[in-house]
DNA sequence: GGCGGACATCGACGTTCTTCGATGTCTTTG
DNA sequence: CAAAGACATCGAAGAACGTCGATGTCCGCC
């Protein structure tokens, strides 16, 4: 009754570089939040896909610092935009962003489970 | 110099319900951390996308349990099937749930920035 | 110039997360 | 049955995060 001991060759190859990991894991943790999923889903419903920040803060029911904070975090990681006109600030989606999250999520080999071990 | 005042009407309508958007910031969440990152990949690059827990703990450079806790988020997170083979568990990538997240992320009308405003 | 409004930044507080050593459970082997 | 190995669970400690009130900065307006 002996087996293949499956333990315990040193991989985990190149699979994903530690920085690449970092940075995807950057991006991820962004989106890691309730409050900031609505922000982004809610600017990207709009007309340009953009948003005057003064739209956002009342509706979401938290204080005006919260949302800019949460804001900030969304723009440093590259899924907003920011631009000022005159007193106010719109934030418009980068779908750029959402793409090349999309793209690291590509599945190899997604079905094989049918037709395997006859 | 007048300026359509974009303050402040009730918005926010429907666009992300709170309820979905704490479901998928907690999928996010799982995503959020580059050792998840790292240890989604290695087992997706696996023959059965699975591999058995003993290979993963020591490439990583950190403890069994922590090893061991991140794996469980990522089953919590159902991005992860487990199986029991004797004395050993074998982790499975889940591709239906990643798929689920690449269908979140859509963009609508991603491109229309040339042609606007002419 | 001074006032008020729109956002950002700061500092603080409580919560959650990551990590670990120690310990427990289960399985295989001698 | 006893010993050893594979994972999970249990605290605990430190870091990171979400939230807020107070305050600062910039802009338009009287």
């Amino acid at each position: 009754m002996k087996k293949f001991s499956p333990c315990c060759s040193p991989v985990l190859q190149g699979s994903l570089p530690k920085s690449d990991a970092e940075e995807l894991a950057a991006l991820f943790k962004a989106l890691g939040d309730p409050v900031r999923l609505r922000l982004l889903s809610f600017i990207a419903e709009q007309p340009e896909s953009e948003a005057c920040v003064c739209y956002l803060t009342e509706p979401t029911g938290l204080s005006q610092p919260t949302v800019s904070h949460h804001l900030k975090l969304l723009h440093d990681a590259g899924l907003l935009e920011r631009e000022k006109r005159g007193a106010w600030v719109f934030y418009r989606v980068v779908p750029e962003r959402l793409e090349a999250i999309r793209a690291a999520l590509v599945t190899r080999a997604p079905r094989v489970r049918e037709a395997k071990r006859a």
